[in-house]
DNA sequence: AATGAATGAGCTTTCATTCAT
DNA sequence: TATGAATGAAAGCTCATTCAT
């Protein structure tokens, strides 16, 4: 009798349900995961997951949403705006990579499945969009004089994707929390602030975009 | 009937078979792929495919060999010793989204789909690993006086991250190649070469682990 | 619909499954039985048959393994000890041969298809074994002076052989138990128990044994 | 090019196929052999297999025939009407354990496969019924004042039952064809030609028959 | 509120069989 | 004569989903 045939509150339920939902889906993925799996997992009988959440794509969504609200919550403090930009990138930085890794089954419920999910991928989109839109914020109000043409959007893009690459190192325990969020904060000072295509001069001087 | 019912040789139908199921399985996803789809895009009957290739899983298998070899072969101009460091790097960068931007199906169907099925991860991963390392030692090779614990590996992994998350925005035909590749050439060559927490100094001579 | 959708306790069912199983593998043959053959005599769903049994070589072996029990229990009364060798004999002969009689499904599911399934011929096997084993030790405790080199198991043999093809004409309607049970009665009690080789004697008077 | 491209004579071809055809079928059981296997086993293509036989019914048909054929060749010499009905028994007896030892694919294919496949049963029926009514023959023929409602057909259908429960441990090996004739002999000779119910004498002296 | 029982629909896979050369 | 190429048809099995209690 291990969870019985206790009566919970529907609050309690729908949350043992979803993890055991996404404990499950992160072990085998969207596919690989039969409904059967999840409620034996819940502890519980199949048709309780339909009446609760109506359908495994619903049941999926519900997940999504859940660990999607969680991540973007771990990244609020970064935009305290009495930090000065710098910090709030560190902030960020830490809060995002501290979340997956603590919570590698979000991590990996929320990137590895249903961004490669057909149907799901544009509603994490969503929560990734917002990271970038972060980043891009802090890019530009970082950078003094900027180049006129810098689109930060898709220098955001690019940070965020190493960003999550070096996430997932994180999820799979092969580097640690500190060191991916130095090399990132790096990666963000320099390597991005600076004009676009200023072959020319840069080669020379590559530094007097973001220098002092 | 697009395609009738000759008899063709059996390296052509290979290659018939192929192209069907990298399109089919780019456009719906591996699970959500039916062998009976495959057949009917590639004109043939489904005793063929597995005539061919044994297996859903064997012809998904065939599927990424043929697209990873592609991939490798378009970034073979990179490798060109005669190159200084820098100019590898940009043939790299546009080989690699000039690829992605022409290849949008192969592109898809090996890291979009590959890379998130189980059993097939590891085979992708293995040129991705490649891919990695040839980027660590391109960074290696181009900084004077690195860091003593300067870690290229990892530096690679953001770098590459950066490049798919690029690539996908260019598979996506949001931006285009030149653009992307100035980017990512940019937060290479500037962005990762440096120390990896030298605040105090760098940010007043950041150049001087990169310039002449 | 004959049988409905009524709910059926789980014990139910079972039964009613390899009611229909051993029908239909008795009339077709195991490989010409499908599945789907056996749930519509069974008034259920396929599903329902991988539910319960898991597998069609797990139904199969549901089947002989009822149907072996069912013909191990038929023999029980010829096991008691109270009778003497010949007694037990003929108990055991008409329990055997009235079990086919009025059980010829089962005859037919257990030695026309499982002996030659392979896979499952070592598991009835076992079962014939076991009866060669206890026709030997009948034969041999019921003969005095057993010649020093008898073999009783090979004589245990012949005999089950002569039985099954016995059996095999009353399963078909074609003789009567009580007229094949004389017949082998006959059989066991004087043709096997003798010498093996005994020409010098028996060529000349080869009647004293069954004449008058 | 094991057998190649050859123009073979049909006849030679043909028994090129059944050789290949009993061996694989004996091998493997009538479904679990596909055409395939018996081609390639021919080393030959499939369509010949179809250009000479039609369809696997016909092939399995055409070497149950062949094989069928042999058996009963192999059994004339018993009808010699020169011997005595013991001897003729005994060549009958050696004649067909011999043919069994020597042919083991022939009995599997014959009595293993033909005679659990719906369909053929009835074929090899044709030539085991001609050995019992031999047997039958025999039987009768050699018994001096038989009982009047004797039915000889029945024991010759037991007999021959213990012959082949016998001659399925020589196609094993396990016991050699002297010992089974020996055995066989002694029961077709003593146990079946006496009356069929004489209970009220043989029960005190069951051992007359046999014992010295 | 909760669940054991039940199924429709679809998927991968395998042949026996035939066509076109 | 001989075969590489091709397929129609069907089987085993699974799963999301629902009904009846």
């Amino acid at each position: 009798m291990a969870g019985g045939t206790k009566r919970l509150p529907r609050a309690v339920r729908e949350q043992q349900m979803l993890d055991a939902a996404v404990d499950v889906f992160s072990e085998n993925g969207f596919h690989d995961t039969s409904m059967d799996a999840i409620a034996t997992r819940a502890s519980i009988s199949k048709p309780m997951l339909y009446l609760y959440y109506g359908s495994k794509d619903e049941l999926f969504a519900a997940c999504i949403s859940r660990e999607g609200q969680r991540f973007v919550e771990a990244l609020t403090p970064a935009g305290d705006p009495a930090l000065a930009p710098r910090e709030q990138l560190r902030v960020a930085l830490e809060s995002f990579l501290g979340f997956v890794d603590q919570h590698r089954n979000s991590w990996m419920v929320l990137y590895r499945q249903a961004l490669s999910q057909q149907g799901f991928a544009g509603q994490v989109q969503n929560s990734r969009d917002r990271l970038i839109e972060l980043t891009a914020h802090l890019l530009e109000s970082s950078t003094r004089e900027p180049d006129p043409g810098t689109d930060f959007t898709i220098m955001a893009v690019a940070l965020v994707g190493a960003g999550e690459a070096v996430a997932d190192r994180i999820a799979g325990g092969e580097i640690d929390v500190e060191k991916a969020a130095d090399l990132l904060e790096n990666l963000a000072w320099r390597g991005l602030a600076g004009k676009k295509r200023p072959d020319h001069l840069e080669s020379e001087h590559p530094e007097t975009g973001y220098s002092a």
